[in-house]
DNA sequence: TATATTAGTGTCTGACAGACACTAATGGAG
DNA sequence: CTCCATTAGTGTCTGTCAGACACTAATATA
């Protein structure tokens, strides 16, 4: 009698062509039909909220072992027509480079939006959607979630990127490299990439120091 | 078939002699008979998480009107060993002057404890409260919570001590009042507090400024 | 009236953030 | 081969903010 329906549904972003995306899934029956929403689905009876978000993201995108964080609980008894349903929301973050590996099952009715402007959404996915956003923008300035969007050898201008299209404006360069460079836990690689003019230094994280970090319960310090 | 029971659990603060406690209630039946627990209860079809969240907060302390945000949501298949239960947690900060006005129904069975070092805990309310107890540290550092725990009528060095009673270590006063000032959110009264040797000046909050900051979005701002 | 207690106040210093402009290396065009 | 357009890479100055630090003022009580 006190049951109810109970959904995780995950903000999936990336950053495709300089640009912040989120994976929308196109609804193929009513209520909604046609229109786009959050991937997501209901939890099983022995699974944790966790658990059930990763399956629902490794079934969308093919991918594990990225960054998954809940995002907040959404239960209006209105939300969803049919009847009440409360969804945990989650948001996750997939660097271009481990995507582009493996297509999605579910891939045929999936395709990535532009996160700062989506299409209309069903239900209340774009609330949910600017909620996640607002909490990445705001994680971004005092964590290193941004380096979760990042491929795993990537040149000091594309981390820029990604804090620019995240943060929807402009950094200065030297700012940026002078903050990025107290953090300390980038190591140069003897690697330079050459699709600009001149060749751009790789980099990768230094986990040594990186888990010190975590350590002291840091984590994403900024 | 997908139903799951859904509960809501409030983590409840207050400050009662210069410490930091929480609103615990004793079971009364299996499992963790004659342990502490955090209250809450069962979502109703009808009302929304919040309403449910403040009709518990409402039964518990006879309180309405005081601050309750979520927390987080736990939901693990063994958390509760009858079955599954999934609760959504939030966590309500209420000021000692409006709470001694009203006994609550069910106060027979709560009672205060040190937020700090609690009684034992069913279920897994001591991750919960943890977890509270962390998200109110930090939201003490970078938004007016703290303001919540104080009565209407307040001195410097009351409000200090909430600041130093939820963060576990003494403050430095005249950079404590720096930082107060500086928000430009407080009203001198024309008001004294006589209970200390020399005279404490009482203060509110200068609503006027406070609206303006919360129409920027910035609603609880350091 | 002497004293103990709490209230109230200002400066200095180091860390960090934002504004700001030039040189270096390369690929491609001519 | 040379020039040029483009992107990479670097340092200083300045204002703000946070933390460390010590004394005077007002009252209640002994």
């Amino acid at each position: 009698m006190e049951s109810l329906r109970v959904t995780v549904d995950i903000v999936i972003f990336t950053l495709r062509d300089g640009i912040l995306q989120v994976l929308l899934v196109k609804r193929g029956v009513p209520p909604f039909e046609g229109q786009f929403a959050i991937p997501g689905g209901f939890i099983r009876q022995d699974e944790s909220l966790e658990d059930a978000a990763l399956r629902e993201l490794y079934e969308e995108t093919g991918v594990r072992n990225v960054f998954l964080e809940q995002l907040y609980t959404f239960g209006d008894p209105k939300r969803d027509p049919r009847g009440r349903v409360v969804t945990v929301a989650y948001y996750a973050l997939i660097a271009s480079d481990k995507l582009s590996l493996v297509a999605g099952a579910e891939a045929a009715e999936a395709q990535w939006s532009l996160a700062n402007e989506p299409p209309p959404l069903a239900f209340d996915h774009k609330s949910i959607l600017e909620f996640a956003l607002e909490r990445l923008r705001n994680k971004l300035e005092y964590t290193t979630v941004g380096f979760q969007l990042v491929p795993e050898k990537f040149t000091l201008g594309e981390l820029q990127a990604v804090y620019e299209a995240i943060l929807g404006r402009q950094l200065d360069k030297r700012n940026f490299r002078r903050k990025i460079a107290l953090l300390g836990i980038l190591k140069p690689l003897r690697e330079w990439r050459h699709t600009g003019r001149k060749p751009a230094q790789l980099f990768r994280f230094a986990s040594a120091r990186f888990e010190k970090l975590k350590d002291k319960g840091i984590l994403f310090p900024f």
